[in-house]
DNA sequence: AAGTGTGAAGCCTTTCACAGCC
DNA sequence: GGCTGTGAAAGGCTTCACACTT
């Protein structure tokens, strides 16, 4: 879940963190039903969060509504695109084509066109020259060289636990300055690069205390 | 990547979600390196945690150690497994089998021997009856059934989107109480489940933000 | 001397409550 | 009247600093 995630919003206006992990949500919804005028209690119902979450998030960043009125969706979803920076285009590498990296690369294809998966990458000699998800697997000789020429600056790590570590470091040396990690691994990075760590295990046993606590609350 | 998942720490002496989020990332280290004797610092350095953030998270829980010394490897992995409710066994149901459900299916088989996914399910006839991580894929009509025999407590949903609430609903009526959501949608769910969303898409943008900004910082 | 256990302080995030505008 | 924008209050989590034990 979070390892030093959160040591992470460094920006001008001093952003929470929180609420740059919120705003994506904001996008996809406003996205999914174009509709022309929305209200914070609509947005936030439809997110799961509050509507003064909702108006207090929108506001680090300007005031994008109407008082007595709401928000123009369109308007909104593009303010949060820039805001994200999703509207220069975000390029990502993922190095590690087993099942989970199959099924991200196949995700992000599908579902999102501001975010592109520009280079796949493993070490399996079979696995290099199949496609998936329209992309070519390549060796990860060849890492620097296409997270250059496409300027990938995000990485996706979905590779065994063991070799994580060396995968972070060639993405690194790759130029890349974000990391999804799904490895179940605490990489050392730079202050200066962000690593999200994503791990199965973690979520599923810190829910089975959740669960457990909840039979002991209600015997 | 949260949505409602904080509002989520109900037991008797009042436990920060943040903690129980860290405890298996302890107990992952701890039971890496059976080392016998261990420091809050040595444990923090591993898992990317503070030294005091180790000792309060345990200390919620009770006095594991010994001052001046430290903590016995063996016995702090058992208190952490009792804690998590690991040692009873944890048994989980897992919906939609692609290449997530997959990956998410072979990990746990590989990883974990106390937490354990005792049925797969999933809507496509072709993958009905096939076996993955040496279990059989099922057909949904079978979920109640199974959850009931095996006494499962957790879901995971690795669907499509669209087909997410109709499965959350699926697993409530089946007693699931706590769900761990890989599909980009809230899942509406009474009071008592617990329910993790996790969700690439989110991260992925999120990270977008965080990178951008640091360029806007560096220029 | 070394390292745990823990109140107190500080920081970050959410919620409240209401003024301001349409 | 309805809904946004926002200071103030509350709550939750992390860090500090130190007393305490071996």
């Amino acid at each position: 879940m979070d390892r030093r995630d959160d040591a992470t919003n460094p920006p001008g206006r001093r952003i929470p963190g929180a609420t740059v992990r919120r705003l994506p949500a904001y996008l996809r919804t406003l996205e999914e039903t174009a509709d022309a005028r929305w209200t914070s209690s609509e947005l936030g119902r439809r997110t799961g969060f509050s509507s003064e979450q909702v108006r207090k998030d929108l506001a680090y960043f300007g005031a994008f509504g109407t008082r007595g009125v709401g928000y123009d969706g369109r308007a909104l979803a593009g303010q949060i695109r820039r805001i994200l920076g999703l509207d220069a285009g975000v390029r990502a590498v993922l190095v590690g084509v087993g099942h989970l990296g199959t099924a991200l690369a196949n995700f992000v294809a599908r579902t999102h066109q501001d975010v592109r998966i520009v280079g796949l990458f493993d070490v399996d000699p079979l696995k290099v020259g199949r496609e998936v998800a329209g992309t070519t697997i390549l060796g990860l000789e060849s890492l620097d060289r296409v997270a250059a020429e496409e300027a990938a600056s995000l990485g996706i790590i979905t590779v065994p636990s063991d070799a994580a570590g060396a995968v972070a470091a060639r993405l690194l040396q790759a130029g890349i300055r974000g990391i999804l990690n799904f490895a179940p691994t605490a990489l050392s990075v730079p202050e200066s690069v962000y690593v999200r760590n994503i791990d199965l295990s973690l979520e599923l046993q810190a829910l089975a205390y959740f669960v457990q606590a909840e039979a002991v609350t209600h015997p």
